[in-house]
DNA sequence: CGTTGAGTTGACCATCGTCAACAGGAGTGG
DNA sequence: CCACTCCTGTTGACGATGGTCAACTCAACG
């Protein structure tokens, strides 16, 4: 793991402005009401009754963020929480010599901005088509000083997230190429399966460099190991992502 | 990082029991009363006034362990949580094929427990003595749903660790061996000055192991890079520790 | 004085990063 | 419609970083 001389491709990650899409589905009000979000249990909003739910819809408004618009910015001050309804989102952190580790991969129901604090620690970026209910920071902590529910619930995502981050430390630290690969497989197909129930193709919505900069690896390493996983028909790739052939040689591959 | 064969120098790290050593100062009980607790404001216990301090203090028992003695054990249900007061905690997980990763050196003023959930998920031991508040976990969570004040100082102490966390997987991620042993110095340092004030040399309590299983790296290429930086005058190693000669230049090596 | 465990150093080699070439698809413009 | 570029992804050849194995020192301890 060298220090790389200042990264090899910056255009692939230079995303633009934030830059919200168009929300035809404004007209289908119900689509976007809380009451009737299909990841409401999933969400932070898993702790509010209806009532309170109607209470924290007066504070947020649903958006639309087109793939590589940024939602957050490394280093700015935080003005908005997010808390994501579809798509994926990039969450990643830049050395001074341009490197870039992601740290993770926000999916439907995840939370961004847990800390609440002043001053953003990573960036986030759209993947692919994003819809994600956008709260002013300050209202969304003053309302969540209020509800002990929520606040409870924030503090359990939070620790929730930050034992994911300690599975992925583990998985930096010790584990091979394969393993990395095959780990990152597993956890993202059980995140998706806990939305989706069945998830047969694991959809790869992020780049191979996206992956490699998750795991700490190259974009060449990514590539064989994925061709390598192929070739043991442990896996099939298709066009959008891949199919898990034999799920329990992955698994055991990218165990903790 | 090829997958070691079950781990080389298991006895290294196969603890002893949770074994409080003799507490000789429960006689001088002011310098066991929260009130008078040198680490107050660095821990939980900031969020707490003087009556709600006293309340807690009923709570807890201020406890001393011995070296290797064990607070928390990996997969069993959580009985207790903790807040450390003098010595230092190693954190670690353990793969199934036996690896070790360690997540993270708790010092004073450090929680362990964010979660309040009943599980386990990683060991601490004491490294050295180490002194602790214990707290019944359901205890301390039924206390703390009725103290907004100590929920939301517990969430501050929560985001800060999963800030923290994040640090590590771009240290593991995407630092080379100086990069990795001179982040974890300069990282080490800061945090001892935020109870310190002054630190001259770092007290590496921990063995060689310890710091290789939390850098992502073997006990020879840690021992090899601390004996290059002292050959290139940037550190001197003492029997107890470190001393930065030239900090500057390990602090650029550790930046993230 | 032998044992044990931590730490250091050297020699060798495997894994994964580097560099390079190439394929295929999307978008652009003549 | 085709030529062109740009970008992502794949594959191969080579080499450096860091892991593996081994030998050694040193301090602590009985």
């Amino acid at each position: 793991m060298p220090e790389k001389p200042p990264a090899r491709n910056d255009g692939a990650h230079t995303a633009q402005l934030l830059t919200p899409c168009p929300v035809p589905s404004i007209l289908h009000l119900d689509e976007h009401r809380c009451e009737s979000c299909h990841v409401r249990m999933q969400s932070i909003c898993a702790a509010l009754d209806l009532h309170e739910l109607s209470e924290s819809e007066l504070l947020s408004r649903p958006l639309c963020y087109s793939p590589r618009s940024v939602l957050l910015r490394e280093g700015e001050t935080t003005e908005t929480v997010f808390s994501i309804t579809s798509g994926m989102v990039r969450l990643s952190r830049t050395l001074p010599d341009g490197q870039r580790q992601i740290i993770g991969f926000a999916i439907p129901g995840d939370f961004l901005g847990h800390d609440l604090s002043e001053h953003v620690v990573f960036s986030a970026e759209a993947i692919n088509t994003v819809n994600a209910c956008r709260f002013p920071r300050q209202a969304f902590k003053d309302f969540a000083n209020t509800k002990p529910n929520l606040m409870a619930r924030l503090h359990e995502l939070t620790a929730h997230e930050l034992s994911h981050a300690q599975d992925h430390m583990v998985v930096l630290g010790r584990k091979n190429a394969d393993g990395k690969v095959a780990a990152f497989l597993i956890n993202l197909r059980d995140r998706l399966a806990r939305l989706d129930h069945v998830v047969l193709n694991i959809p790869l919505a992020m780049t191979r460099q996206d992956i490699a900069d998750y795991l700490g690896l190259t974009i060449e390493t990514v590539s064989r190991t994925l061709s390598k996983f192929a070739k043991q028909k442990l896996i099939v790739i298709t066009p959008d992502g891949v199919r898990l052939l034999n799920e329990e040689k992955i698994r055991i591959m990218g165990e903790l």
